[in-house]
DNA sequence: CTGAACCCTCAACATATGTTTAAGTCAAGC
DNA sequence: GCTTGACTTAAACATATGTTGAGGGTTCAG
């Protein structure tokens, strides 16, 4: 087993993911990611933070809101093993194919009886 | 060529999509839906407003923003003909499949590495 | 051990997406 | 033609997703 390192500090998580500090610790608020503190009250993050951010940035793309990113994330241990976000991957690309899945169908339904909008929802 | 009836009230509207009223003035003020008005200046819309709204709801599911929405609507005409919601439909799925691809691209690149999340953004 | 650079919290601001409410106007049936 | 219900605008409120700034504490390299 590895030792899980919280070494990271709010800008370096930043700067290792792309995004301002202050969206650091908003991600660390809803629960995107999480934190050790050091004794003068300082966040420590670990390696998996910043990757925990670039996927997060990504799924929001696709219509997830940090709240269901959050809860999608609550599967992933400390020190995510390639099977964690494996299991992670394949929750996310579920829900975006089926988000999408449900465009196509109103679409198609939409166009199908060439009643153009008069479907029934 | 069809007349194109302007007869719908907001309340109408906000029925027939499933919306509340606040929602049918908010999509007309971002383009989303277009009124006449009548002259006592109340809005009047035709039959692709609910439409238009039932699908843009869909759309924001798969990330889309109202702006976005509307910008793609803009390629509809007046009382539009199954064609037009077609090119308008193949947009918004290209659009959705294109950012699902980015998710599943960005999850496949991370796990592909063994390095989990040291992938080059 | 000290100073520069970074961190803390909290509050205000900003944008997107709506809803609610207040004060007043319009429309449609009787 | 009047009444009643729906409409108008504008502003305030609410939630999501952040950013900025003030006032003060921490860390670490030299």
């Amino acid at each position: 087993m590895s030792i899980t390192a919280f070494t990271r500090s709010v800008s370096d998580v930043a700067a290792e993911s792309g995004v301002a500090p202050s969206a650091v610790r908003f991600y660390e608020q809803h629960g995107v990611i999480t934190a050790i503190r050091t004794q003068g009250d300082q966040r420590r993050f670990d390696d998996s933070a910043a990757c925990r951010i670039r996927v997060a940035k990504v799924a929001q793309r696709v219509g997830l809101t940090v709240r269901e990113i959050a809860e999608i994330f609550a599967a992933l241990p400390a020190d995510p093993q390639p099977d964690d976000w494996g299991r992670v991957a394949t929750t996310l690309i579920d829900e975006a194919e089926s988000r999408t899945a449900a465009l196509k169908a109103y679409l198609t339904d939409m166009r199908g009886g060439g009643r153009l909008c008069e479907i029934e929802v």
